[in-house]
DNA sequence: CATGAATGAGCGTTCATTCAT
DNA sequence: GATGAATGAACGCTCATTCAT
């Protein structure tokens, strides 16, 4: 598997980089990240080979832990509303806690450093909520609207709500809420 | 009065730099916007006193750009949903027929290169589109929810339209009428 | 004689060159000059053909004006205490009224920008204090120095002087005064 | 601790840059420095954090290695004039040995990259021969001048001096001497 | 002749990456 | 493996000078 060194520091890394790319954007020094991380500049290049490389992992596992937030506790028995609800709870509840990843996902989303295959990898580790979108979309409207684009204009609600919750996070609850039915009104 | 300031090269300067930022991501050399433009790389500095004040200039004017288009034509006399339609048209025709300028707008616009003076200027002019979204809240579900968040719902719908038909031009009908109708509903 | 333009602009040039300078250092722009001359930067090397020549003018009038200000109203007839002191205190006087010029003649004097031949011709413009110079080294105790190292020493002392004038101006009649005596043992 | 900054690549870069200096001016692209100095250009700024920094730093360091040769070997508990000629022969001799120290430190002397914390600190480290120099003023005639003008006066003897003796070193002991002899009859 | 836009070499500095210790 | 100095290509911007108007 290739990975002796500390999972610590690569860690810290990772989350150093998330620090430095909200605050100056992705053209942040690598020196810059590692000494957040502390830990020496040359040091970096043997957790993460390139700058491109660290930004590739860091938005796979920014990927991950989103999703990964958005499923706990998922409610397998319970029916479709309930568990779109459950989720999208989660989902913006992560969003609130975690600003900085959100805004790393952004920046790193839209920039060219982020490989194809990374993307698909991505794609990959979001199939749990993919499956949701799924069976949200049989069920109603987008019925015949393709999967891909069904799913994108339920993530551009979901992510527009977030953006509401973080800039106004004193009316969470209540954007949160109207999101999710604006969203239940739109797929159903 | 010498060689007056060419509006002609201003333009080659906008449109080199929108190929530049496509391509290469807004680290790409101001030598290069120059070259693209086909004048020097002091030139460029003769119409825009740095990088960033070229950046802002030109997310302004493709914001204007878009704007602009979206309202082309506009029926005033027509009613709400017929309006929206045709604004949703021609928004969603603009960005199939410039994607260069919809990609360096989504570059531009989450960089922090862009000033909130620009941002607001931005925002002043879109008010038409505003205008015509308060008109759509007020009329429907949206109707208590803040001006702010009910525009960006409505404009995350869109731009992921637009997404879709960018990356897909094949069914680029289809997916502009199915991204209207969820629009509808969700704002109906 | 070659000089057809206007004189008034070569004059305005030449002035707001030793501003530009005191303010800036010689490096400071040619555009600057311009901007402060009330020329287009263009027109600039219409009156002089490179910066270079430009300061080398510029080096020459202003050691030509001290000069001049310092042998006006030279009273030949005195003798030759009288005369050092006439001198003395014009020279002074005209660096205290003229700081701004002292300042570029010392700038432009220790730069490679003046070359050999401006160097000699601002020696030649000396001839009147040169000549003073000698007739007081032959009087005293310089009388077996080289005429060189005897007039570099009572330039210096003079220099000196009109530093410490234009520095603490309040003292200026004293510290001119102290000055001369030194000079005056100094040369006895 | 990885390779340690050289001390002996610091002292490279501080007489490179004394030689760039007097070749080219003030204005001598740090590059060639680097060149001159054997290191690559970006290593200039892991030594010196600007080119400004490096300028000061070498004037203090000029100035220092100037008031060092000039205290060399001095005698505490000779005479005053016995004193007086030791460091004045001192100081000719290094300015001698040194015509480009000396360039440099009038090239920097007179720029404004010197900081006001610069010139205090280089005031400071001449403490040992603004002693003398007082010493020297309590004696003579310059009893009623002020520290400063007393100080200056002196100095600008012995750079005028020196001056002679690099230009014309074939009479070095005959103008250290004669400039020497006028020194003391202007102080006594 | 005046103007000021056009030119392009040049500069100080940064930074991803390498490598000696 | 860790460190941080070394490297050198690259970049944004300046400015003396030229030249179209």
């Amino acid at each position: 598997m290739a990975r002796p060194k500390s999972e610590d520091k690569r860690t810290a890394i990772l989350e150093a980089a998330t620090r430095v790319i909200v605050a100056q954007g992705l053209s942040g020094p690598t020196a810059t990240i590692a000494r957040e991380a502390g830990i020496s500049n040359g040091s970096l290049f043997t957790y993460f080979q390139t700058k491109t490389e660290l930004f590739n992992q860091l938005y796979l596992e920014l990927k991950n832990d989103m999703v990964t937030a958005a499923l706990a506790g998922f409610p397998d028995q319970a029916e479709l509303h309930k568990q779109a609800l459950h989720v999208w709870f989660n989902w913006v509840n992560w969003a609130t806690a975690n600003p900085d990843k959100r805004r790393a996902i952004a920046l790193l989303g839209v920039s060219d450093e982020i490989s194809k295959e990374t993307r698909a990898a991505a794609t990959k580790a979001s199939a749990g909520l993919a499956q949701l979108m799924e069976r949200l979309q049989a069920m109603g409207s987008l019925r015949n609207a393709s999967r891909a684009f069904a799913g994108a204009i339920m993530t551009s609600l979901a992510e527009t709500t977030m953006d509401f919750v973080i800039h106004d996070p004193a009316n969470a609850k209540k954007h949160c809420k109207a999101g999710f039915e604006i969203f239940w009104r739109a797929i159903s």
